[in-house]
DNA sequence: TTGCCCTAACTGTGATCTCAGATCGCGCGC
DNA sequence: GCGCGCGATCTGAGATCACAGTTAGGGCAA
């Protein structure tokens, strides 16, 4: 290595507060933390091992992302969504998710299709693992592929904040043969809408899209979990 | 005031974070913060007159919210976008915007359609003042009512976001005659909303909400104010 | 004059403490 | 048995301090 190499990336550490909001996110997404829990700050920094400080961080980042909300006794706490306003969310989210579905047709690079036919089959692997974990992952990475390859970024932070919401209800922890039913849906409708890019067809990518978010919610509301 | 008297509201005041919070967002959505501003957190808190605490749980909930940046070197700022990355926003506002105006449209009650035209009267007011401050709170009010009236609460938030992005580019503080010019279209496209949610008219309200949208990114683009 | 180095000041991040409000549990009185 | 009050504990918000990285300015040498 002399002082004419131009190849060494600059390091940059992540802050302890992004690193907590990494872990909060993942937990979200995961379903770990579920409608309604409680966030309690002290003994979130005991568990990850850092003060109160980057914790009060990341949680005001994911208050001011609605993942979070500030309940009048000042606690922290997953939101607990009525269903009118989970099919709000739901709405909203079809809205733009089969729109950058759509803009990923027509715009995706042949290696972002290879990436995404990649990610079908990891998530078609996934659903043989024992615990939904591999599986919710697998399906955000084909998800979020997908968004990426629309080539609009603010279009994937909007996503991305909605997902946060989404997470905690659409991945609850369920039994496993609910969960089967349920994830047999969506590998169909995965595998229409990585036809459907192939295709360059971005309707039919937009229908897929629309149909997997539909019939997750759809799933959700038909059970007795959220509050009128 | 008896014991049965139920009509008191609770007392909850805001939090000095909530304060800085509201505070910085009305200087990002006034052009008062422009792209590339530092925040430096010691120095706000100072003006503010409150301690370095609740200057950096706002900051962080405006870090999340994408209306600031923090910089490679950690400083904390406005940030500067690209013309490609205005363009982006400009699309996701239009796709969101439109969207909202045409359930606006749909769904507005009777005292929302009023107070669209008043706050539309509003507007017209304000463009008489000799400052840029009433006609860019005028322009916020009458949009946000208008989005309010779609009953979409998620897309509100949405909404929400990109406005604190795009407020700073947008309301950069103007020589009074190119304002002028600015406006009076925007007065003309307001007047045309106002009109298509009375009648009504989903497609009309989504084309002048666009129309205002475009019209207004493009005199941005039309001026050497962001690096390509 | 220019470039490099050093030092002081600035700045965000994290730690810790204090305060005030909320909650919970227990005891007492009706 | 139930309700109320009190005290202890918990909890988020705010203040303050320390640390480490960054920046800017000044001085010196080539």
């Amino acid at each position: 290595m002399t002082s004419q190499d131009k190849t060494i990336t600059p390091l940059r550490v992540a802050s302890l507060a992004s690193q907590v909001h990494d872990a909060l996110t993942e937990m979200l997404l995961s379903g770990e933390l579920r409608p309604d829990d409680r966030i309690p700050m002290r003994e979130l920094a005991e568990r990850l091992g850092v003060s109160v400080m980057p914790v009060r961080d990341a949680v005001a980042r994911l208050v001011a992302q609605q993942a979070l909300v500030v309940l009048p006794n000042r606690a922290v706490a997953v939101p607990l969504l009525t269903r009118g306003q989970f099919r709000d969310l739901t709405e909203v989210r079809v809205h733009n998710e089969t729109h950058a579905a759509a803009l990923a047709a027509r715009h995706a690079t042949p290696a972002q299709v290879a990436a995404l036919r990649q990610a079908d089959a990891a998530f078609a692997q996934a659903l043989g693992a024992p615990d939904a974990k591999p599986s919710v992952r697998a399906n955000k990475e084909l998800h979020f592929l997908l968004y990426e390859a629309a080539g609009s970024a603010v279009l994937v932070e909007v996503i991305r904040a909605l997902w946060l919401k989404a997470g905690p209800i659409i991945n609850l922890d369920l039994e496993q043969d609910t969960r089967r039913r349920r994830t047999a849906v969506s590998r169909a409708l995965h595998g229409q809408l990585v036809q459907a890019v192939e295709a360059r067809d971005p309707q039919a990518a937009a229908d897929a899209v629309e149909a997997d978010i539909r019939s997750a919610a759809e799933f959700i509301l038909s059970r007795d979990i959220l509050p009128a």
